[in-house]
DNA sequence: CGATAATTAGAACGAACGTTCGATAAACTT
DNA sequence: AAGTTTATCGAACGTTCGTTCTAATTATCG
């Protein structure tokens, strides 16, 4: 006979005071390990920028690495998510490609900190946390690969898989310089990026 | 009268074995901080790969800040030389900027290690360190913008300064995707990055 | 109110870190 | 061969880290 280990009911976690305290702490660690790196961001200063003991972390997340992990799936659903609503109402190539640069774009304006994690902390992850967060990016960017792909004229010379890849790093590079006090809005940046991707900076 | 302070005499340091060492150390240490980030790497783990004592590393640098620092300028320098020295063999624009991929791409296949720990540790190194770092960078950075401006056709539509930030993310990505053995040759990248950036992948 | 669960606080753990120090060996100079 | 520099080593220091444990507090609800 199994043992009749009595099933712990999942609290009722529509606690608003629950969800609170944890979207603080995933801002607070975002922030440290933005600046900080992931091993360099230590749980004591993520307690403290989130009001909260040290050991108090620890009834939120199991570990460090729950955390960077929860910081990365919570991102990148979101950024997944954006996009797919913003494709909803285009129909061109065209279209479909500017929909995925100013969705990158303008979700980076908003949450630096979030994507910064996300580009440069990938390989922090490990085991089944870098698996599943793998699995997420690998679905958004066979996505945008297919975006790409619609609006390459000759597939002969250029390959959707290498084109996106170096979108991707352009992209991803921003966070290492934008300043919006400094440069254009990202409208813009949007724009231009997508003008080169198209038609190159020697075009008419 | 000011103390007759005996000055220490720089050892001759053109002692070969002195530089050998010094070069595995570094070369070690790119490995080690490759794979693990700065602040997830230890002195031990680079000591070991290196094949010298813990404190051994201290007689050569004197801090691990230091040591990053000297992967940093000895890659940095190296690769500015080594374009400095295509750009002599090349004259028209196309070409020129042609080098700066070709560049790029040849010393980042044959130093991933390196030009990843630079692309990826910039902001881990703090106080002079950095600031010499990124006088360096503004200097290579200063003369790719320039290439990248004789090959704008439109500058009232494109921003030098904005186009070579797109373009050094493209580049700066590759060490988080490049496998030598699934990819095309490093030329063949090179090739496709130019055309994308001058003509746009709708151009025929 | 009283009981049960949800949440926080404080102290402590062992492990690993960067760095230092003094002793020691090897290499070079005279 | 003696003396001096160059290079290496092992042990140790103080600090910080992630994590755990137990006790105390607060909220929830019959």
């Amino acid at each position: 006979m199994p043992s009749a280990v009595k099933e712990k009911p999942l609290p009722a976690r529509r606690n608003s005071q629950y969800n609170k305290k944890l979207s603080s702490i995933l801002k607070a660690a975002s922030e440290i390990i933005a600046r900080h790196g992931f091993e360099g961001a230590s749980i004591r200063q993520v307690a403290a920028k989130a009001g909260i003991g040290l050991s108090g972390i620890y009834y939120y997340f199991k570990s460090k690495d729950e955390l960077l992990f929860a910081i990365q799936e919570n991102t990148f659903s979101t950024l997944a998510e954006s996009l797919e609503k913003r494709l909803e109402a285009v129909s061109t190539a065209r279209e479909r490609l500017k929909a995925v640069l100013d969705n990158h774009f303008h979700f980076f304006l908003n949450n630096m900190d979030d994507l910064k994690v996300c580009v440069h902390e990938i390989e922090s992850l490990s085991g089944k946390y870098y698996k599943d967060i793998l699995k997420i990016r690998r679905k958004y960017f066979g996505l945008v690969r297919n975006i790409v792909a619609e609006n390459i004229s000759s597939p002969a010379e250029f390959n959707d898989d290498l084109v996106s890849l170096y979108l991707f790093g352009s992209l991803n590079w921003i966070y290492m310089w934008y300043d919006p006090r400094r440069n254009p809005d990202m409208g813009v940046l949007s724009d231009q990026l997508l003008e080169i991707f198209l038609h190159g900076i020697k075009a008419t």
